[in-house]
DNA sequence: GTGAAAGCGCTAACAC
DNA sequence: GTGTTAGCGCTTTCAC
């Protein structure tokens, strides 16, 4: 059924037929009546999303471009908190939200035709690493966009916070309660799904802007009491889930030199440090302080309740959903912003045990 | 820039153009690159996904549709599983996923425009109320669909669970711990956002099949242990979340004739109502036990953990992907999907002070 | 208020 | 391997 069929059937052209639905004053109450009428009865559902787009060149939906398997977004709380205020701002604009698929072999890389195939007027690329194939597909297509967290790239609109300050903020919390012996859980530098100690020179090369700066952040702050950072055991976890943060404890809380604090860049990899410890009667905070990363939900919950930097990811949805919409409506609105965070103290944290 | 300009940069037709992208194997090596070549130089980057949908008659993208603005999906636990579980096959299939805006005025009507103006090639519609013109409006396109929870609607493929069985096991639970004063939080009956005490014409007249069936199952229960149903307080809730449940044990769990069991129809709910009562004196499970439904990740860890109804989302999303995914390739799967429930008995229940 | 013409960018079907 | 033809369903522009 099409608006062409319609028109011969009510005989009227196709032109008032899309009149009818799209611009109810230019044609009589009784035409547009009788149009429905006929619409109904053939079974007419409105006009073809597919041609409509195609004619008036853009699809009132905006993609969304994660740096993992779709499914892993739903999983991630900072992440589902992000599309929360994301999908507050499109849904009020009338803006539909595509969760682009990439699914991306064995190997982790992502498929990056599926960012050209996109019917999108604009994206909104979450948390991507500074040479994915599929990012550089997305900026080509030349569509506004928006890119989150990471990674800061010209021309591109960008929100986020200042990773660097505030892993630096929660590093010298631990650091004014005494600790000295220190190691790092982090999730990826790299996409190459690496795990394990990462030395100096791999943190430094790190492709995802925010597992560098933060490290720079930490190594900040430890320089700055004093503590040579060349010890302090670099863990990397190929992604951010507890299983991971397990892992990572499970390797750096061996009896030999174990760390009296542990930073992590995530809640999710804290959270499984603390239950990797707390499983092997290593108790938190008082044999291991844990700080965390985010303030997901969780991290107010959990045994103990775990220290944490804050960061409002529904506030930054919100943000860059706004960001995406000015542009989209050619209205110049910021072009980048740039969140607060603040460190919430709670219980994972406490002077170590011994001085 | 197109297709048919970059044909004529090169010197070949459209057609060897769109081949290049689309069939590899249809021209040479040599030609291939030349083309790309082009491409690259002039800024194009690939077949215009609209183009091509009008052309091949499908876009390759599923929509969501959602009973509650698209951003409450975000804050609800159960359908972000779902959403998980959803996104796994769909992702895996290739297949996008739009989350369909339908925002609606402060009436709470969502416009059924929304669905008409969709580009997708099937829907998954989330608990939708009977009635609802989105709902119809989606399945007016006759495209293949998916109905999950509710409404059960003649010849759309269905995903559930027994409400009906599953809530009278959980109404069991406390009846044989002894419970015979029993309280009801419902979420919403209808979509009309009232609140308060619902008689029993309103919870038979209920047009979301769901809540419908819960109470009904709730009924069953205990009048099979000869309590009358009628002397049942059922509070009905405009939505699903912990403020409500506040505001319902406010409203139900006043000292004169106090319940000594609340069955929530969702954990949300539920989890509402221990906070309230816990604030005010009212000791879970020893004064009150409560009983929620769904078995968020939240209920497990919650003080006191909560019992409640166990149902796998992420399962039912999964589900009902690949129902939806078979419907599209013409396969034949399953029309409707039942999955299992279990009664997860936690903290939150145990046996009434007083017999 | 209503309509005619044109074309958005692409690919199926079929030739050669 | 490569090209031709045709048309997917719609709406912009402009005329009446």
């Amino acid at each position: 059924m099409t608006l062409t069929r319609i028109a011969e059937e009510v005989g009227v052209s196709a032109m008032t037929v899309s009149n009818a639905y799209n611009r109810p004053d230019q044609l009589s109450e009784a035409l547009r009546e009788r149009i429905f009428e006929a619409a109904t009865k053939l079974g007419y559902h409105g006009p073809d999303p597919v041609g409509r787009s195609l004619r008036r060149q853009r699809t009132d939906v905006v993609g969304v471009l994660y740096s993992n398997p779709l499914s892993y977004a739903f999983g991630d709380a900072a992440a589902v908190s992000f599309l929360r205020g994301l999908s507050s701002v499109t849904e009020e604009a009338d803006l539909g939200l595509l969760l682009v698929p990439a699914a991306g072999g064995a190997s982790g890389e992502r498929d990056p035709r599926a960012a050209a195939q996109a019917a999108v007027d604009g994206f909104v690329i979450y948390s991507m690493s500074d040479e994915e194939p599929l990012l550089r597909a997305a900026l080509g297509r030349r569509l506004p966009a928006v890119v989150i967290d990471q990674p800061l790239t010209e021309g591109a609109p960008f929100v986020g916070i200042d990773d660097e300050a505030a892993a630096r903020t929660s590093a010298e919390h631990p650091l004014h309660l005494g600790h000295e012996r220190f190691a790092v859980v982090s999730f990826a530098l790299s996409p190459d799904g690496r795990e394990g100690i990462a030395d100096l020179d791999r943190q430094e090369r790190a492709a995802f802007r925010v597992s560098r700066l933060r490290l720079r952040g930490y190594r900040a702050a430890l320089e700055g009491a004093g503590l040579p950072w060349s010890e302090v055991p670099v863990y990397e976890c190929p992604g951010s889930d507890k299983e991971l943060g397990r892992r990572a404890a499970g390797a750096l809380l061996s009896p030999e030199h174990r760390p009296t604090a542990v930073l992590a860049l995530s809640d999710q990899l804290a959270l499984g440090v603390v239950e990797w410890a707390t499983a092997h009667g290593i108790s938190v905070p008082e044999d291991v302080s844990v700080v965390g990363f985010d303030d997901v939900p969780e991290a107010a919950v959990a045994d103990p309740p775990l220290t944490t930097v804050h960061q409002d990811h529904a506030e930054k949805g919100l943000l860059a959903g706004r960001m995406l919409v000015s542009q989209l409506r050619e209205e110049d609105g910021p072009s980048a912003g740039s969140l607060a965070t603040r460190l919430v103290v709670r219980g994972s944290t406490s002077p170590p045990r011994e001085r």
